[in-house]
DNA sequence: TAAAACTGTACTAAAACAGTACTATTTGCG
DNA sequence: CGCAAATAGTACTGTTTTAGTACAGTTTTA
């Protein structure tokens, strides 16, 4: 199964969890954990990920925490997946390194999978925290081939 | 990193062997290890997952193989990683077995997880089999948000 | 009936992941 | 100045998943 590891989905319930007051104050690991119902080792590592990417800010000492670095509506699922798995490519030989894959000399597919990778990125780029933070709608368009494109929308009348 | 298993893109290598003449003749394991540099148990396998998947017609005895069970333009990407990785979803939280995670109770995203694994497999979904056998571009559409959408389109005059 | 091919099961080694523990550093406050 | 609260960094271990291989069985054709 195509599936992003728990600890990214732990990190984007914290980041949801900062996100919801993220106006009011600075937020410790401690309050997160008790808030998140995770584990503060747990929680704990993934701030200090989310913090080195730039995501969050910290600060330290007795009356430290963390806050976000910038509004949630400018922060995309993407980043944070990013920033707790690296870049977003399904196969190995959708990054930019090479010499990963034996086959790469032969290999038929390899610059359509970078593309795929794209597509995916592209999907998780549309989803901003933000849209995290309230019910979300699926729509669909249609694209110049005619097939169908799954897109987001907002409920109407249910902005929270 | 969010990506497929390497078996996954191996099968993906497979179905493009097979679908670049499909119409010709029956495809053996032996024949497609050669012809994908794979080793032979490997491919033996993949082939296997995606029979039983429905995705290949074989044929035993003597004279036997492998071919499609449906045109190449018939075939998407995602149904090819669903046969060798089950369903598509990021997260476990995103299929329709539950009580998987202690969160779920209080899990604050649950419903929009759903929904971005959908985007997921919805941006998968569109690239077909017949996509993998040439050379693709990248267009973009705009989605009533005003977001851009990445899609796919062929290159003009490249049809193959 | 023998060979070529698919079918199914099971096992093992390696890699990735999740979780935990421990220590160092910084800052605020009395 | 020194203690306490909080972040920052490192390292380790057990578990799970994945990849790869082996082997015996079944079907078909010549």
């Amino acid at each position: 199964m195509i599936r992003l590891g728990k600890l990214t989905d732990y990190g984007l319930v914290l980041m949801t969890c900062i996100a919801r007051n993220h106006e009011r104050s600075l937020h410790t690991a401690r309050d997160l954990a008790r808030e998140s119902r995770l584990p503060l080792p747990t929680v704990s590592k993934l701030l200090k990920e989310l913090l080195q990417s730039g995501l969050l800010i910290s600060h330290r000492g007795m009356k430290g925490g963390y806050s976000l670095a910038k509004e949630p509506h400018d922060i995309s699922v993407a980043e944070i997946v990013a920033a707790l798995e690296g870049p977003i490519a399904l196969t190995e030989c959708s990054t930019d390194i090479s010499g990963l894959c034996d086959l790469e000399r032969y290999c038929p597919i390899k610059s359509n999978q970078r593309i795929i990778s794209q597509v995916v990125r592209g999907a998780l780029e549309k989803v901003m925290l933000s849209d995290l933070m309230q019910p979300l709608q699926l729509t669909a368009i249609k694209d110049a081939r005619g097939n169908v494109v799954p897109t987001f929308g907002f409920v109407s009348g249910r902005m929270q």
